[in-house]
DNA sequence: CCTATGATTTGAATCGATCCAAGCTTCATT
DNA sequence: AATGAAGCTTGGATCGATTCAAATCATAGG
């Protein structure tokens, strides 16, 4: 009880323990970080004044000044915290960071902001040995707000021109090529591309120069191999409607409409996430139009909801677990070096392509 | 360059900017904490300095210590990190969570562990405001190691008997109740019960000592509630197989093995967690057992999968995300007082029940 | 009984900031 | 020119621990 309002009051600190049992803070303190090099009389005394007293053992937030190393790492993302439970593409990846991080007892700090001042003030401030950035919208700013910490970081997901970061991500050129090839040598040949962000905030049909412009250079890359391989295949790549969304419902079917409000529509869609080919299935499917009977879609990431949804997506699979693996790893075993890194990716062909309608 | 290659060296402390500025470690401080007192050209003298020392801002290490408040809640759970993006139940408490951090920046530490010492070490420094425990298998021993931390803490989904600890729960009972008696006016007579635990680390059968003897409070008030009402319909309870299990695939298979060796098998399933539930469909399924011409099913939680799966899952549903709010809320609000809520239940009626079979 | 030798313990220094009472400037007022 | 108020700066104290060189204490051997 007294211990109880005491600690109301002021919480205990080692000092007091210290005086109380008649030893220095010296000895204090190894009775909790090192017990094997007290005697145990005193061991034991020092214990048991802690325990009467109520003492709540060594404060970490003393303890980290000195030790320095907080043991955990930052994840942080533009978007609401609620993005790392909710988006599957961000659930398999932190699957691989926690994998390993439990490995090393790590802890994982999850970093983000309702407001870009907040976003600056928490990861001033938060208490992390180093970042992995989910560089979705707004990635770039996420980069350089990280960079001022001088602190280790990986960026994954970004095709980001600054060679002087970190980075994880996957052969986009590689990946786009097997997507469009897939749907090339089924037949089809008008084609609609929904795509990522070239650049921060912006949605609609792109343009060439807002694609020679790209910020996001893994955006136009996958844009690259998709046009690359199509135009091995006769496919005049000039006439094909790309239109820059955000990866969300909304603006997702925004883009749909406008591609279907077009004179000539696609056959098949080639979808720069998942989450916007699931979504498209569902508009297109709500409109009527059989997939893949009438308009073939491939994805591009590999979640686990693509093989689960009706019909089952065919998508372009990044090795997602791994990378978030290797970005913990990469932070927890910082060694002060640049690395990039790019990872292979895989076609994997499930229900929702078919052969291009007979004309 | 330099100030890389300083950095690191040692990393550069505002003291060092103070002295290479010609002023005041106060007045340094006061640059980057309250830029308004300071006279601006000396606010801009210091500024430039740390620039071009390369000073990446206070450190929170320093600046936590002295302001005493971390600002961010800790999450933890006896199961490994990645159980916070699997499972679909934690991961609708997590949004809750999110929100509420989110609308005060508050960030969030996931706690956990690959064993039981480290896991203790982990509660023991993270750097944290308070803890909501996922009080799972093991959740007492979790109490406990919290409890040591003597910081707020809210225990979820717990019934627990001590009184002195803050819960967030749902009325066991009332939810029983409503599953039992949807069950029981579709005219079932013959039932089954997946239970979770009733103490740690226990499965198999339970006799009515282990049920009386129960830890976990939750497990036997969910029980009580399924037996108070069926009696009511003149079902004799004592005849109903109670199988308890770990809530994961492999002991819930063998828990059905068990069930359905027996020579009166159920039309009906109580499953205390939609988890079970959800396994048990896929598990009838593939014995060519039709749920629910067959075998009726409940589940409990209402977690988001149950909608989406074949036959939809009828459930008692939680109010999760709301559950998850007031945990964060009382961790972020904390006043000092010992708070237990119990939540209210709905019966969700899908298509995983239906009549029972004719004899 | 004295002296190594090893085991414990001490106390000051340190980690990196923030806070605050007191002192110093500056400037307007009388 | 003296007075007072307001605005800035200063430097010491503090947050709560860990670390390490030096001091002290035991114990055994000579």
């Amino acid at each position: 009880m007294a211990s109880l309002l005491e600690g109301q009051a002021r919480p205990i600190r080692l000092a007091d323990i210290a005086r109380a049992a008649g030893v220095s803070h010296g000895t204090a303190s190894n009775v909790f970080s090192r017990p094997e090099i007290v005697r145990a009389e005193v061991r034991e005394r020092v214990k048991a004044v802690a325990e009467q007293m109520g003492y709540a053992g060594p404060d970490p937030k003393g303890r980290l000044l000195r030790a320095g190393k907080v043991n955990a790492i930052g994840v942080a993302t533009t978007e609401p915290l609620s993005y790392f439970f909710d988006d599957p593409f961000a659930r398999v990846m932190m699957a691989g960071i926690s994998e390993a991080c439990d490995a090393t007892g790590a802890g994982i700090a999850l970093v983000s902001a309702a407001n870009q001042e907040k976003l600056a003030w928490n990861i001033q401030s938060a208490l992390v040995d180093g970042f992995i950035l989910f560089c979705i919208e707004g990635g770039s700013r996420l980069v350089d707000l990280t960079r001022e910490r001088r602190l280790p970081f990986v960026a994954l997901e970004l095709g980001f021109q600054d060679e002087t970061v970190s980075a994880i991500g996957v052969d986009n050129v590689a990946g786009a090529r097997l997507a469009a090839r897939h749907l090339a040598e089924l037949g089809h040949r008008r084609f609609a591309v929904l795509s990522l962000a070239f650049a921060d905030n912006r949605t609609g049909f792109a343009t060439p120069e807002i694609v020679r412009g790209a910020l996001y250079t893994g955006t136009r890359d996958r844009l690259a191999g998709y046009f690359e391989e199509l135009a091995r295949f006769g496919v005049d790549t000039t006439k094909i409607p790309v239109y820059e969304t955000e990866n969300e419902e909304k603006s997702t079917r925004a883009a749909l409409e406008a591609i279907f409000a077009k004179d000539e529509t696609p056959t098949a869609i080639l979808a720069m996430s998942d989450r916007m080919a699931l979504i498209a299935i569902d508009w297109l499917t709500a409109r009527g139009l059989k997939v893949p009977q009438d308009v073939s879609i491939v994805g591009f990431d590999g979640v686990p909801d693509g093989a689960l949804c009706t019909p089952a997506l065919t998508t372009i699979a990044q090795p997602i677990t791994e990378i978030g693996r290797r970005a913990a790893r990469m932070i927890l075993d910082h060694d002060g070096a640049v690395r990039r890194e790019t990872m292979g990716v895989e076609l994997i062909v499930r229900a929702s392509t078919g052969l291009a309608p007979k004309v």
